[in-house]
DNA sequence: TATATTACTTGTATATTGCAAGCAAAAATA
DNA sequence: TATTTTTGCTTGCAATATACAAGTAATATA
């Protein structure tokens, strides 16, 4: 699937690629609510449909956004985690996030705030890196279980 | 024109309202490229649909993203401009550019590398305060002519 | 007065998204 | 071991968004 790319504005680029209803959306998910799976992303608040979801995994694949990969333990279970260009779209996300809060609320007032969005709102550098940490320790995490035997699957929370 | 919020997710919210082809497009273009009449979006770069402009430029008043306005001096034009609201959004459209400049050339490699691009690379913070500041006096000027009568049309420069 | 400019609208075609159902491989359960 | 459930998809069709081409009304210009 061949991307063309309207023009040589480097804003616009990026919107040829991320700017449309789903693909940061589905970022948001692994980066924020530690979506790996099919079924993760199936269950979210967003309700994708799975059609949309396969072409838009198949998307990120392409741009190198994200890895897909099969792990032993789980032959079932397909897992899709964020490449470092992929975590270079934070700030992209957090700005989403800021602006929301800053400006949604009075027509949408249901947006949710939480503590994850007051850190966001006094302290943008330390919730990207608190993001990222996180990130990356899941995926660790993801990736120690699948050298795990079967043995040992108990191991695992569900 | 009703907006339906997937979720509660400020994220999500935030890319209803963006999350679109050429909404951020159209924003970045009165920002940066100093477009302001409908005419203006027609020969930009990206080439943009009149019917689609027209309905864009509608959702992004309704929004409260953009006012529309007619300047006494000439009924033929319709100008219009950012609010605060959308200059929030800046922010997001620096990051966009950022991401972009980092890692689309590889695949894009006719993306523009100018002094702008340089500053935003080196200097994010004051890339913004300069875009904003531009955009505010030209604004200013496009008011103040407002305010000429005819006969002194012949002081703007096409 | 005739021509051009500006800001649109109105078809109609194509692409993207949404919904519902189905399906095969793996895993869990009886 | 046989049956059911789970997971990761695909397929068909409807709805919505976007694209292209043409047309129109209100200024403005020659």
């Amino acid at each position: 699937m061949e991307t063309k790319y309207r023009c040589n504005c480097p804003f616009t680029s990026a919107l040829d690629v991320l700017g449309d209803k789903w693909m940061l959306v589905i970022i948001k998910q692994m980066l924020i609510e530690n979506k790996e799976t099919f079924k993760d992303f199936t269950e979210s608040d967003e309700a994708i449909a799975t059609n949309i979801l396969s072409s838009k995994l198949k998307q990120l694949e392409e741009f190198g956004l994200i890895t897909k990969s099969k792990l032993p333990n789980n032959k079932k279970s397909v897992y899709y985690h964020l490449t470092d260009k992929a975590l270079d779209l934070t700030p992209i996300i957090l700005e989403l996030g800021i602006w929301s809060d800053k400006h949604l609320r009075e027509v949408h007032p249901t947006i949710v705030n939480n503590e994850g969005m007051q850190l966001l709102r006094t302290d943008k550098a330390q919730f990207g890196r608190v993001t990222e940490e996180k990130y990356r320790e899941k995926l660790a995490t993801t990736m120690a279980i699948s050298n795990w035997g079967d043995s040992d699957k108990s191991k695992i929370k569900t």
